[in-house]
Formats: C-alpha cells, structure tokens, sequence
DNA sequence: TATGAATGAGTATTCATTCAT
DNA sequence: TATGAATGAATACTCATTCAT
C-alpha cells in the first residue's frame, strides 16, 4: 500500500533491508532484489550504480533519525540519564514498528570484505558510541552517575546491553515487547549507577519512563507489518517467561 | 612452529580460523584456506566433506572449553559472582592469547544461508547463557545477587557487556588489556546488583579477581604470537584512557 | 563555441569522434556518448536508428572530403606526385587541425564485428589506395617515377609510411609537426623512385612542397583546440630530433 | 594433432589467438575461448588469472622471436641492410607459417581501455622501431644509406611499408606471397636510400636475398596450415595482378 | 525532441565441489 | 594423502535498444 507511493529507489533499499533481515547479508544478491521487485537485474543499475550503494542506502536508512535524536537530545537539555533512555526508547520504537531495520545492526563484521561499507557501518556505531560517553561523562560531572567507574566502562554496559537485547529479540522472532524490555533494563542500569537516595530506585525507574518524549518521529516511519512476513527461523530460544 | 606438530586437519582450522579473523566470513574461501596452506584446493576434500564441516570445526574449537569450564564451576562449588567471572576471566585469556579465535564469536549472522552451521553457533551461545542464567538465578536464591531485578535482565547486561567489550577490542585492534578491562568492568557490574553492606565494593571488587581460580587451560592453547599478523583496520577507536 | 550552433546529429558525431580518439573504439558506448551530450540515451535514438549509424557517420565524417579532394587533383591536372602530395598534405592538415579525427583512420581491426561498418571503412581505405595507385601508374607511364618497382609496392611504401607517420604521431599525442614531417617524408620518398637528372634532389624536394597547392577546405573544419583535451598516454616516443 | 601435445595452457592462447584473427579483439571472449576449446569458461580461470593475462600471453607469443632475432643479428654482426633485411624475412616467415599470429600485430588500438596489455604491446613495437632505428643510423654512420634523410623518416618508411603489407596481406585473406612481396619492396626501399656505385641496383637486391640467412627458428614454429581455418571476410581487395 | 524506466543477452569472474590419477 | 583439471551455478555489472509519456 504505502509502498506503492514510493519511488523505486526507495522500493530497492527497503526490499534489501527485508531480505538482509530474513537471509543475511549474504543472501543480499542483485537478483534476489530484482525478483522480489518483479524486475530485472539491470533495471536495479538505473537507479544505484553499484551493489554497494544499496549498502549504504540501507545503512542511511537504518541510522536516519540519528542525527535528528541526537539534536533532539541536546536541544531538550536533558539530563544524561534522560539523553539516554530517549536515544534507546527511540530506537527501539523504531524496531518496534519495522523489525526488519534492526537487522541492519548487526551486519558490519559481514561486510568486512567491502571497506567503504564496513567504514560506513562503523562510523554510524562510533557517533552512537560517543553520544553516549558524552552523557555519561556529562552525567558524571554532573553528580548523577557513579564516579567509580569508567565512562568507558558504563558505555560499554549501556551499549552492550542494549544491542544484546536486539539482538536476542530478533533470534526471538521479535517475538516479546522490545521497547519495554529495553527500557525496564536500562533504567535498572542507569540506576544501579545513579547516585541517589534510598529509597527512589521505584521512583527514578518511573520518572525515566514517564518523563521520556515520545520519540519525535513516529509517524514518518514506515508501519509496522509491512515487512514482517519474514520466515525467520529462531536463532536461540528464549529460555524463561 | 606449534604447527608443525598439527595435523593437517587441525591445521586447516586454524587457518580457517585465521582467515576469518583477518577477511571475515565472507573471505574464508577453500581456495584462501588452500593457499594459505600451501596444498590443493581438492586436498581440503581429504579432511573434510565439505565447507560447513570447515565451519562447523572453527566453532568446535571457538567452544572447545565450555563444557570444562561449566564442569569445572560445577565441580568447585563456585558461588554465582565466581562461576561468572571465572568464566569470562578464562575466556579473556583464551582471547587474549589468541585473538583471531575471537572473531568466531560474532559470526552467527554471517551464517544466516547456512542452518547447520547457523543452529551449531546458536547452540554454543544459548548453553554459555543458560549456565549465566542458571548462575544469575542461583544467586539471587542465595541472596548474592539482588532480586529487584529480573534474572534475564541481567543475563542481558553480563553476556551483552562482555561481548560487546570483545567486539570493541577487536575493533580495535586487541590493543587493549582485554581481561583486565573484561574482569574491571565485570566486577563492577556484578558489585552493583550484588546484595552487600556499605564499604564492601573494593574488598568485593578486589576479592572476586583474587579468588578467580586461574582459567584451568592455560597450558593446552596454542601459544600466542601465533596468529598476530592480522592486519584489521581500526573501526572506532577508543577515546578515554 | 562552434559546437552551440551546430545540431544534435551533428553534436553526436562529433562525440563519438572525440570518445574513439579519446578511448579507442571499444570505449564509444551510447551512454558515453550520451552523458558527454548531457542528453538521454534514449535521445540518441531520436537522431540514430542505432549505434551502427553513429559509426558510420563517423567514418563519413573523417573521408568527407575525400571526393573533394580527388576531384580537385582530376580537375586541376595535377602531375602524379603533386597529386599525392596534395592528398597527404590535405589529410595531414585536417588532422593538424581536428587531431580526434585522425583516430577513425585506425578503428577498421575494431570493427571486425560490425561487417557494415568494417566494409564501408574498407572502401574509404580502397577508394585512397586505388587513388593513389592510380597516380602512381600514371606518374609511372608519364616518365616521372621509376619503372623498376611494381606500383604497388610504391603503393604500399606511400601509404604505409604516411598511415605509420600518423599513427606515430598520435602515440605521440600530437606533439610534432604532423603536416611537416609527413610532407618532408613523402617528399624525399617520392624523390627516390623519380626519374630526374643529378642535382636536382633539393629542387624537387622544395618544388613538391611549394607548388602545393593549400588545401581547398581549411575553413569548413573544426577549429582546432576543440578536441585537444584528450590525456592520451604516450605509446613510443620519438626518440630523436 | 601438434595440438594433442600442446598444454591446455598453450592450447588456450593458440585458440585466442586464432580468435583474434577471426574475428577481431572485440570478439575475444572467454565464452568463446571456452567454446571452442570445448571446455568450461570457468576453466579457463584455472589456467591464467584473467582476460588480460591471456591477452599478454597473445603478446608474448607473438613477440617470441624478437629477443633471438635481435640478439642473431648482433652476433652476426650484420651490417644494417642486412640486419634489416633479416628482421622483416624472419618475421614474414613467421607469418606465411602461422598466419593467425600476424592479427596480433593490429591490436594495440583495440586494447585502449586495457591500459596494461596495451602498454605491453606498446612495448614490443617500441623495441623493433629501436632496433630499427639503431641499424638505419649505423648504416648512416657506416656509409650504407644515404645521410640527407633523417634516420626517423626512414625508419618511418621502413616500418610504415612493412606493416601496411601485412596488413593488405590480412586484407587480401593471406593470398599473395607475404614474404616474396615484403622482401622485394623492403630491398627497393633500401636500395633507393643505399649509397651505391650505378649499376649495382641489381646486384644488390640479389645479394640481399641471398646473404640473408635463414630465419633460425624455422623449426620451433608451430606448422602452416594449422591455424588456416580462418573465414576472414575480404576487406579491400588487391586490385592488380 | 526528449526522457525515465526498463530489459535480454552478454561479460568477466568466483566458488564449492568432483574425479581420475 | 595429494593433485591437476574440470565444472555448474552463481555473482556483479554492461550494453544496445525499446517504449510509454
């Protein structure tokens, strides 16, 4: 439906996305995108000169409301804790409502054989990476977070943790509530580092959710269920309810 | 050296092994592993049936110790907190003393056309988060670890920190002290959930890295130096010391 | 300048020229043609039935004075070797002038594959060769050139010193005086197979280059400059003064 | 039958050289080769690298001589006309024998957008016109040819006429004596440029011939007539007798 | 006149695998 | 154990050409 108003340049990332989410970078071929399109492989050429170019399409696609969040963010003045969980109830909205992007995440070690790409891929973790050492060097300063710790090393928590979670939520089949998932552990987190009083741990965990802004960018994302006839076979099970 | 030694089977899994730490799955070829061994292409055949058991061998030997690990912290009576950072403290030292194994560790999602090899991959991942589970749960029965928190939660943290600083270590370029920032980071997480009076966390901190038993394997790994000659580009650097 | 006044058909001739001499004939591709024209490639067809046509107004093109040319030195009379001489000095000012041009003289191997085209180029060359033979056959019977070596074989020596001197001069990106060394060579070429008393050497030489008369079309060509642009390689240097 | 003995390796340059005479560079493919050698194309590729390594090998093949020939020539410390002389009978030789080679001398043009094979054939004509070149100005040194020509129009005449014979030879589908008819217009071209007491015209052209030795690799050539299948088109016509 | 979108046939090249020796 | 020679199927990409607008 909505597809049907998009130009074909676009049908082109969007059908990569799909099939990067369903088959893997690998499965990624010029023909795969031609007959999932219903068109030739030459006609593919008329609007990207290379295969590569849809790798980064994708890759622009997968971080295009980066910037966007991150002024968002600091136009806001949130506080560190506040920046953070934005950035990540952002994106896991995003995934929410189109799973198939989320692929897109985990595809740089497959592209190490295409250094342009590889660098793209990289370059969109390393801005993610360093927004979030600046909130939690900022959120150190400024007394929010816990001083015995590296920034370095709560990043590593933050992100490391965030991305598992995707990642264990697509071996799921997408199966359980991403975004409340995300958050609830990432408060936890954040507040196991906080420097707070006895007693708010309930309060903070709330206020964070409470006083999160609804992603900004809700309504120009593509729909959900628009790509999630994919036939994903479950990676690893998730073991508990 | 230690080469000499090796069989060629055994042989042309380190090279597997090799090559895909320095060119990534997509670059792991019978014909690279032949050349790189210096044999024919067909030779290969000799060994193995095919590419998959090539595959399915590099993750055998990436997993080769977790049933001892997970036997030997069975068989020590560890507690939660010491089970867990014994097994990541051996595992950084595998990695620590041979790099290139790490890359095997993200290569699931590379193995997406290959179910076989995709499901082995799966099945090493779930069984080291099941044994992180089942740590996680007995801890927080035992009153170690708090029980405000869900145990995949911090499932999540621990295996999503860990992983994530190997990806960033081999991003760049196994520069840094991996178990020390490995066992640093995990020993500060692990204190924050732990249940513990006040003034505890550097004699906690101090205590767990003490009395982690030394990984019970050192002498059987191959000797590091061994595979040191890959060349991969930093990806993001790290940017605090 | 000159190109802005002169129609598409047009335009697109003198494009194919400039991407044969720029690249050869394998490089002349409609899209080439059509991204240099800052037009379509389907708007190539409007003045082109196909790519064939293109070629063989090229070659119409570089012989399009040809008839001129035989016809002045029918109509004027000319002695044989002044005739020749006319030819050579004509051709070479031409591609003095338009030095892309010079490059179709050498694209009939490349055509193999096109029969119309690679025929209708073996007519152009014929039509020269029979032009010069007869010319040669003439002086011959009139007492100006020797009778003591076949006409073909002075044939062979005419052209083929005048097609290698250009040939050479394009490997030499244009860089010596075409018309000069040309009309010199044949000058003394001509000299040697004619019957004259001792002495008279210089006098025939400066005689031929004198009674020349300028060729006839000097304002109908392409101002030169407008294709000079190209960054041919150099093939074989001269390598004397 | 010669062919049962040869390498796959010889075999598939032997075929694209034949290729090359057939029907052009334009129409030498891997397809093709692969075809008529009855092989797969993806055999090709287990034999040489790429197009362009079978390219050069067409180079090589077809330069073989040069190297021997020109090193006969010093060692026998012919005199210029003879070396000369010498040089051209050896390769029209070689050509009468094994017509197919001689296409190869007309590719250069062709091989534009290959900057690497059109460098090596670039080469290989650079190093006969110096050789050439070395022997015309000896023979200017030495008294054999005239000193009031320049040693590069001769040389231009030289190669210019040889090489236009050739390719009238191809022209003419290899119908005429190659070697009878460059020899003659080679030894009237140098007698023309020769400083000789009158009257020697003849005894010179004779003594030429006759001097000449035998090109010395008569025997390593592969056989007339093997390569003879060719169905080249006419592209003009000789027009005498 | 022009173009945007498309295509069928072709191009070089790669890859895992087979098999006779 | 090893290999040289081979292959079928696939890959990314190119090209001349067509056609509805």
């Amino acid at each position: 439906m909505a597809k049907n108003y998009l130009k074909r340049k676009d049908l082109i990332i969007l059908t990569a996305v799909e099939i990067i989410d369903q088959m893997g970078v690998q499965g990624l071929t010029i023909r795969e995108i031609a007959s999932r399109q219903g068109i030739s492989e030459a006609a593919i050429y008329r609007h990207f000169a290379n295969k590569n170019e849809i790798l980064l399409g994708t890759i622009d696609y997968f971080s295009s409301y980066d910037a966007l969040l991150l002024r968002t963010v600091a136009s806001q003045n949130m506080k560190a804790g506040e920046g953070i969980t934005f950035l990540f109830s952002s994106y896991s909205e995003y995934y929410e409502n189109y799973p198939a992007i989320s692929a897109v995440a985990f595809t740089q070690e497959a592209f190490q054989l295409e250094p342009e790409v590889h660098q793209r891929m990289g370059d969109v973790i390393d801005k993610r990476l360093r927004f979030i050492k600046e909130m939690v060097v900022k959120g150190q300063k400024e007394g929010e977070f816990a001083r015995d710790i590296s920034s370095e090393s709560l990043v590593d928590m933050i992100f490391g943790t965030m991305q598992f979670i995707i990642l264990r939520w697509r071996a799921n089949n997408c199966e359980f509530a991403l975004k409340e998932h995300m958050l609830s552990t990432l408060s936890r987190l954040l507040e196991a580092f906080s420097i707070v009083k006895l007693g708010n741990r309930s309060a903070l965990g709330g206020g964070l959710n409470q006083t999160t802004p609804a992603s900004s960018f809700e309504s120009i994302l593509p729909k959900p269920g628009l790509f999630l006839e994919k036939g994903q076979e479950k990676l690893y099970k998730e073991n508990e309810g």
